[in-house]
DNA sequence: CCTATAGTTAGGTAAATACCTAACTATAGG
DNA sequence: CCTATAGTTAGGTATTTACCTAACTATAGG
């Protein structure tokens, strides 16, 4: 690995984890679902063809990542999106986007010459 | 997975590969290079401390995700970055960040009842 | 107090990932 | 033609992932 000196990014709370998080689909579901409003564990669970421990695994994971919060109240867990860490790799995109119109317009400066 | 049944997404070119891609700090790091503009496998390899044949299948999985493009001239691999994956990551991230604030709004709403 | 509900822990399996070395192919250029 | 360069293929290993079942804990509510 060893991201941080390779890729000089600013370090935070890993990038990694929120787009690797990102990458299955149960977990988008979750997202997906958490973006409209909080839920309990059970909720999150129901859409999703598979067993309880698995969807606990997910969501140890999204949280892992920063992109879930939850807090047990009682015997329920809700969970909560936090838009902090979708903010980050939204921002990653962006600035790759930025570097490439820049990079565009050194090739029209080029092609003027 | 079950991705599409579950999460009621276009389907398209498959996020999933967009994601998983991102989320290796060497494949960031790729990422980060060709948005300056195309460069050759072993100019992408050069910073990574990794030998070149798994220089090679990060590429080969930046490929597959639809990221980066690439061709051979001579005995040459230029590669080139793919905005359009890029598009569709940001696009699905901000689709959250809508539903998010219709929730919130939905919320408001409630409270001034 | 008792039972149903909500979530959690333990532990196991199959497949995917991220690396590596060694050996090979193809082309540029003297 | 020959050699150095650029990339590729084959094949192997350690770790992580995405699931599962079974068994457990904790709390709400009658």
């Amino acid at each position: 690995m060893n991201a941080a000196a390779v890729a000089g990014g600013q370090v935070g709370p890993s990038l990694d984890l929120v787009f690797q998080a990102l990458a299955d689909p149960s977990r988008r579901a979750i997202v997906e679902r958490l973006a409209r409003g909080p839920a309990s564990v059970s909720e999150l669970a129901q859409p999703l063809e598979m067993a309880l421990p698995s969807v606990l695994q997910h969501l140890q994971l999204l949280e892992a990542s920063g992109l879930v919060r939850s807090a047990k109240t009682g015997r329920v867990r809700t969970c909560r999106i936090n838009s902090t860490a979708l903010d980050q790799a939204e921002r990653w995109i962006s600035r790759r986007r930025s570097a490439m119109e820049r990079a565009f317009d050194r090739l029209g400066d080029f092609l003027k010459e």
